[in-house]
DNA sequence: GTGAAAGCGCTAACAT
DNA sequence: ATGTTAGCGCTTTCAC
């Protein structure tokens, strides 16, 4: 096996100390221009590479961020933790990625391993039934900041990173109602998360405002995804009275949704007017083209990473921006249009 | 800020020497039960976590799997992550991601960060313009295993994990044909990728063996997104003389330019006949439905995660399956059947 | 079954 | 501008 080459070996060859060798492989200011150009071309000729255990048991500093999200499989999770790398990694930290599989219970193991790898912060977006925060604790009180993005705990201490999810939904339901929607089906995810229960709040309120009365059975709580959506279709055109409008709380299963009703002959938006939220490309390719709400998906991840790096090199506080409310808009398209655009 | 506690402290407390407490700690067989067993309860206690840079330093090995992906954004790449970390977490593995943002240089400097970050293994989908793979020598010189999914580099000694790309798009192209296609265009992205190569070299060669020849206007490369859909439709139209059959290289692409182009009164399949490739939710949304091909996207993840792992652990040796290609399948759907479905 | 002690490779305070 | 030196916390060989 390849024998490791440490400063040790350039110090030795190069007539150096060791320090000399650290210092210039990091810029050190002091180090003269031109040792610091034979140690530099000394290391890449003798197939050097640092050593980050030993840095880092020193420093005790790993430059490294752990992201704990629900799971790994959607647009909107690739766009985040692309964000992420993408900062994280200009700016010379590594990201260690775990998924909770939507379980607190794995959540909870999960910040164990980021707490014995050391993270210097953590991004988390909590698990479907994540119940409490106190698993995070430990980090807190070592002063391991961690920042809440999308899925967040509603009475914590923590930065959250966030959009309005309440208004966007009241926005959406209430665009319906002057489209003359009057009953409006919601179809959503776990009550639990934040994220649904804002939008559901959102909802409420948006037909309390205009007098409509809650039903019932105009709530569908489910996977959100393609199947549930088709699940939910075939609900719909099972009832007696069908909804002349549906706010889903993501666009993938409004999207499938919609596409089973129209194959059982529903007009949309004429029959039914529909809504989702995200934005994902899917709502701009089904026909007709959903009305949703823009979810900056990317951005978020930026804020979130940017926020973190920059309360660890200490460039801002954390505490000053306690909640992040990113800008996020209803983007009316022909699938909830009933009545004519104004010119 | 809290006092990290180490072996010495918990040693010091217990009267023992910090050998003892490490090899309670690892549950070496010669430690007496009772006293791994207060060794244990008191690091509990005491809120004692091990110190990976310590260990790592000591043993050179660091359970961490470096994955280097072109872009995370896309439901592909979410899934097959989703599939590694599971396999990875499971096996006590951590997952570092970096994306080389389809640039071979910064796929370069990610290979420099994971080789400092002392991966014990590597995980590779390459960017579209790496044109040779020797920024991994450095790996495979000090038998650190590298293995490629789906972008891999024709020439090469690693293992490669792949679906038979060539394959499905001689179908596709064939089963366009046996539509009654004769004039089929390729929408694809960079050639110089091999997924992209060996589905254009399937599409040609399902050409040529129905005697149907090449038209140089019939092959479209580009990002193969949603914009790029677009504009393949825009060009589509523009044309004297249209085509009869579209195979476009994923579907995403190929659902935006059907958007377009129906808009714009072509009939699907009617006019054109189409097919794309992923068998993304997409595709199963739009209308007509879209002929695709089925990638195994979150099984490619698992055969690799699991394959590295097995290498690492000894379980099984790497070499003696240089090539796993992945079954996958051409699924037909309404947007390419001109002729009716047999019954 | 347990302990003593060396050393993994690096950094930084302190010297010069 | 460069050198000396003392650890960071852990593992492991060798002793007992």
């Amino acid at each position: 096996m390849h024998k490791e080459i440490t400063i040790y070996d350039l110090a030795e060859k190069l007539n150096l100390s060791p320090a000399t060798i650290s210092r210039a492989l990091q810029d050190h200011p002091a180090i003269n221009k031109k040792t610091k150009k034979r140690i530099v071309e000394m290391a890449e000729v003798m197939g050097y590479r640092s050593n980050r255990f030993a840095s880092n048991l020193r420093k005790s500093k790993t430059n490294t961020i752990g992201v704990i999200i629900p799971r790994l499989n959607s647009q909107f999770v690739a766009s985040v933790l692309g964000a992420m790398e993408k900062i994280a990694n200009d700016a010379g930290y590594n990201i260690i990625v775990s998924q909770s599989m939507e379980s607190a219970t794995k959540e909870i193991a999960n910040t164990k391993t980021m707490f014995d790898n050391r993270v210097d912060g953590l991004l988390v977006s909590l698990a479907y039934d994540t119940g409490n925060i106190e698993h995070f604790d430990k980090f807190i009180k070592r002063g391991i900041p961690v920042i809440f993005f999308d899925r967040v705990f509603d009475d914590n201490k923590c930065v959250r990173i966030v959009i309005d999810n309440y208004k966007n939904a009241y926005d959406v339901t209430t665009h319906l109602i002057a489209q003359g929607c009057s009953r409006i089906m919601h179809i959503t995810g776990n009550l639990k998360r934040n994220v649904y229960s804002e939008r559901y709040n959102g909802y409420r309120a948006a037909l309390k405002d205009a007098d409509i009365p809650f039903q019932k059975e105009m709530l569908l709580s489910g996977e959100l995804n393609e199947v549930a959506g088709m699940e939910a279709a075939a609900k719909i055109l099972a009832m007696k009275k069908m909804p002349d409008g549906i706010f889903g709380a993501n666009d993938i299963c409004t999207a499938s949704c919609m596409h089973i009703l129209k194959q059982q002959g529903v007009r949309v938006p004429a029959d039914i007017a529909m809504a989702g939220f995200n934005n994902d490309a899917i709502s701009r390719i089904v026909e007709p083209n959903l009305t949703t709400v823009n979810y900056p998906a990317y951005q978020m991840g930026e804020i979130a990473a940017t926020t973190l790096i920059n309360h660890l090199t200490g460039t801002a506080s954390i505490s000053s921006t306690d909640i992040i409310v990113l800008r996020s808009d209803l983007i009316v398209r022909a699938s909830s249009l009933k009545i004519k655009k104004q010119a």
